[in-house]
Formats: C-alpha cells, structure tokens, sequence
DNA sequence: CTGTTAGCGCATTCAT
DNA sequence: ATGAATGCGCTAACAG
C-alpha cells in the first residue's frame, strides 16, 4: 500500500510538504502543491484516516445511532445525513439496533466507544439513563433527530403543531366525529413524538368541543399491516362511524385507506384521511398528509455537528424545521347526511 | 480520553497484558484477565480502532457501497449487513451516491480508498469499467449484493428463474395476454437486473406460443409513482388489454394496482398483477409476488466476506439465494369472456 | 504467564 | 517555503 513516505520520496521532498500540500494549507509553493498532487494522483495515494486520526485526534468521520434503518423516515433521514458528511469529506458510521433491542448493550459499550467517529447523531429513539448518561459522557458533539429526548439538544419538526394543522383542517373541513390512529412504542422508537401528535389531537377536540372517544383512539405501531388492522377493527365497530381519521403517519394512513376500500366505504365521500410524513406513496396514493423532509432535517443536523467540529458557537435549540400542509384527495367535507 | 496505559497502571500490568485479556487470546491467567475485564469496565476503556488499526492491519469496519439508501432493497439488505457485522464486532461504513452520479468519483477516489474499512460491499450498481478496476486494484475483498456486476462475484437470487416462476404461475393460471413493468436503469441501479427479468418474461412467453407485443412491455423505474402513470398508459391504449401484468418489483406492482382502480378494473377477476420482492406493503396489499430477502443476502454476503477476513478460503462462486412465490388475492384465472 | 520494545502512517511542532 | 524529529495509542514479536 503506498504510503506518504512514497511521495515523498518519489519527489525528493519532505512528508511534512507532502502532508501540506495534499490538504491544501499555507506554506507550500504554487509549484511543489502542483507537482505533489500530481504525484499522489498518480500513486493512487490516500492518507490513511487511521494513522491521520491518531496523529490529528480528528476521525474524519460521523456515527449515527437509529432502532432500525429498514424504514421511511430513517432511510430518508440517512440519506440527508450522508449527503452533508459527504459533501465536507466526512465518511458516515451506521450503528443500527436492527429493530431489536438485544445488542443496544453491545452498541452503547462498544461501538460507539470506539473512537472511530468526531461526533454522533441519534435517531428517534428512547434512550434509558444510563444510555443518556453514557451518551453524555463520551464527549463528542450529539444531536438528535426527528425525536425529542430530554436532555439532548433535538432537530425535528413541531410535532404538536403539525398534529394540529392536520387536525385543524379537518376540522374546517367540518368533520366532528374524527378518529386518531397513533403510532406505538415499538423498539423504542420515539417514544415523545406518538404522544406530542396525540395531545394535540385531544387538545384540538376539546378546542372545538368536540368528543373524544375512547375508542376511535387505536394503535398503528408506525407500520401500514397493524393500522390496516386496527382501523379494520375501528370500522367494524358497531354504532357511529367517524367521518374522518388523523393518522399519525402516512404509512398508517395507506393502512386506514386499504381498510376502507376493502370495506366499500368511499374516500373521500364518506371519510376522509390525513397523515404525516408525505412519504413517496402519498402522492400516488392521493393523500392529504402534513409534509416532513426527514432527508433535510437529516443534513441539516449534520451541518450543525459539522459546523461546531469546525469551532462554530453551540447552538443550544435548533429551530424547528419546516413542516406544511398538502392537501390532495383524500380529504373532503363530511357526507352532509 | 482514557488509555491502555491507564488501565495498565492502575492494575501495575503492562499494557501487552490488558490488550491480551481484553481480546481474549491465550497466555493470560483467568484470575489477570478477571481483573483487566473489570477494571477496564470500571473506566469505560475501549481500545482506539485507529490506533488498533493500525498495530494490527484490522479496521474491524466494513464498507458499504450503495446508489441510494431510501429504497427498500437496499435499507432492507444494510439491515442485513448491520447484523452479520454487528455480530462480529464489526463496524459498518456506509457510502451513498445518494442517487445521483454526481460524488461517485468523490467516493472512488477519495473515501473508499481511506483506508478505513477491510473489506467493501457493493450493492446493486452499473459501474463503468474505470470503477471496476479502481474497485478491484484496491485490494481488499469484496462481493456485490443483488445485482450482478461481470468480473465481480455476486450474491443474489436467480433474478431469471424467479421471472420465470411468475410468468409460469400467471400462464398456468391460462393467462395469454400479458404484460410487463420492466424496472429502469436510473442512477445506475441494477443494470443487469431487469434485463434477465425481462428476458425470462420474453422467454416464457416464447416458450408457451404466447405474443409479446411491444407496446405491452412498459416501464416503471422501479418506482410507485413511475409505474403507476405508466399502467395508466397502458390501460388506457385503444384495442384489447392484458389480462395480467407481470411487474419486476412489488412497488412497481402497487402501481399497476392503483392504475388499475382507478380505472375501475377490478383485481383480479378482470386483471391479473404479480410482483417480485414481498415489500412489507405487499401482505396487507394482498399482492401475489416472489418473494426474496434482501436482508438475508445483505447478512449472507457479510458474512462470506467476514469468513474470508478469518482465512476461510474464497469461495469463487456464492449460490444463488432463495426466491419463493407467495400467492395472495391479486392473481386469478384469466376472465372466462 | 507476563513484560519490553519496536513500529504502524501520519500530523505537527520546531528548526532552518 | 521546507525538512527533521516527535508522538498519537495500540498490537505483535521477542524475551524472560
């Protein structure tokens, strides 16, 4: 493998200006910058980040910890993620707890321990005290996404206002009888953001005087196969039917949508039906939906890491990003009967 | 940051002896190693992978090479990948081109050659035959993952037999008039995939005395969306229609699903549709379709590389790995007209 | 079974 | 503008 001491010495130079040279700082002449670059091209010389990391303490390198990568919202916010390292010449380190939670263990003692990353980003995750202390300690810059957890500093959206533009339009709408299906706690997978959308979604009933019954709350584990099921069971509830259903996700709402067709109730003539997320199937599909970029709120909180490595200031709280409304066809006025 | 040295010192061992017990070679009393495990437990040490790597010759980490990761084969099989790693101690770095081609020299040239990983997966890609050398000079092992890439080994199904397998199940079924969504060869995804897919779709309709007509061979980018206005096309053409629709890719199927009811066609007395994947949408979308684990094939080729890395001897051909067909509500006998 | 020593390949002083 | 020397934190080879 060639090593600097090869490009150095294929030029008569010192590794030192080879060293300068190839990362582009000051004192080194137009002319020997040129002809190492030359060289190292020719060579197919890289430094090696390793030796570079023990001889700078910097990695080169960011870790991102999530409960399962198999999924749209972590899969997009990946992407964000890796595009902004990538663009900074950064390299990304997946640390996955693979929907499981049997080798959290190995990743918080392990892993992560390792010092193979300059700073970390986390998923939507619940985190034990112990994790959150271990977290803490390991002293490298963090930040969350799309999940809040108390004592870290978070970048998502305003879950609770998203939840209530949703419900508000539905509302305007003139729907009165409104069903929620929330996302569960599974894995541990955001634990905060199910119960931020489900306040706002009582708190917009109770705003409007409108009723909250108990049983059109159901549970749709952030997955299509349970929301189909469980807004099935809602739908063969005996008595009034809601005329509209907030869920807490896209991915539930197709689950709600596939359980109305199979049930001949028309959308959105006789129920409407609203997620979060606008995730790739939502257009197709028709739905009216809040939109979210995970993929940004992914690169945007590597640029904050990114930036503090560089010595900009510690932003304390994130702003929150952007969500918005997007209405397609699945919502209407409530049948007038 | 604590080091090697400290546990060294507060034990009065050397350090020769605390790398030892920590990994567990031979030469170490059980009553030493009992102390060095809890004293380094006791001060959060963990060993440096730098500067292990670079003692050693072993970066514990594994590369991942990926067009994009927001796509259900391929989050799907980095889960697999994650696992088999995980397993083995190993660390997971994951390089994107975030779906366009744009940074593909970015990763060839600078990250990949890092140093920072001992063996690379890639998935899934066309490469031009300068990435193929570059890939192949950089020494270390490697395999591709559901695709097939001449000049490198490759673990995926038998992307020709299970085509075949589905044409065979919808011609059994005595459909005679069918057509095909043929995936797309966007960023460089799969170039060789949906060929043989359609090459088997050709080939079984040759086999039967079936026509294939031209303009029934549509495709779809191996996306919802894309598919989804393609059918509609489709649908839409003046003179007969297909009775069935054989899609290279479950969400490629949803598409067609959608288009056609839309249209009012109903599935699957009038309509016919089969798919290949079993996408986690495909169960509650009652979707006939040939299923494959990507997720096995991701821990399948981790693992045969993480053998090699131990010396087991290079195995030059990787089998094929299993497709199955999974009959749901989709699929039906051809209408008796 | 345990300790000593010599690098691994770079970035970074400090000289010049 | 350039070079020489030092050390990052560990593993491996060699001694004992």
């Amino acid at each position: 493998m060639t090593g600097i001491d090869d490009v150095a010495r294929a030029l008569g130079v010192s590794t030192a200006t080879v060293s300068r040279a190839l990362r582009g700082l000051p004192g080194v002449s137009a002319a020997t910058r040129g002809k190492v670059l030359a060289k190292a091209e020719e060579l197919g010389y890289v430094a090696s980040s390793s030796a570079a990391h023990l001889a700078s303490g910097r990695t080169m390198a960011m870790g991102v910890l999530l409960p399962l990568i198999d999924r749209w919202y972590f899969s997009s916010a990946l992407e964000g993620v890796d595009r902004a390292l990538r663009a900074a010449g950064y390299d990304m380190v997946v640390f996955s707890l693979g929907g499981t939670g049997l080798n959290r263990d190995r990743v918080f003692h392990r892993s992560m321990l390792r010092k193979r990353i300059d700073a970390l980003l986390v998923m939507c995750m619940e985190l034990t005290p112990e994790e959150l202390a271990a977290l803490q300690q390991l002293d490298y810059p963090n930040v969350t996404i799309g999940g809040f957890v108390d004592g870290l500093r978070n970048v998502s959206i305003d879950d609770g206002g998203a939840a209530t533009d949703a419900m508000e339009y539905l509302i305007g709408l003139g729907h009165t009888r409104i069903a929620h299906v929330r996302g569960g706690g599974e894995y541990g997978i955001e634990f905060a953001v199910p119960q931020q959308r489900e306040e706002a979604y009582r708190a917009a009933l109770e705003r409007h005087g409108l009723d909250a019954r108990p049983q059109w709350l159901i549970t749709g584990e952030f997955r299509f196969l349970e929301s189909k099921l469980a807004a099935a069971r809602l739908f063969d509830q005996p008595g009034e039917r809601p005329t509209a259903v907030f869920a807490s996700s896209d991915e539930m709402a197709f689950g709600v949508l596939l359980a109305a067709q199979e049930r001949g109730i028309r959308v959105p003539d006789e129920l409407s039906v609203i997620g979060i997320d606008d995730h790739e199937f939502a257009e197709p599909m028709g739905l009216t939906t809040v939109r979210q970029s995970p993929e940004d709120q992914g690169s945007y909180a590597a640029e904050l890491l990114l930036g503090e490595l560089q010595g900009a200031p510690r932003l304390a709280t994130p702003p929150f990003q952007p969500h918005e409304l997007i209405i397609r066809r699945s919502t209407a006025p409530p049948p007038s009967s």
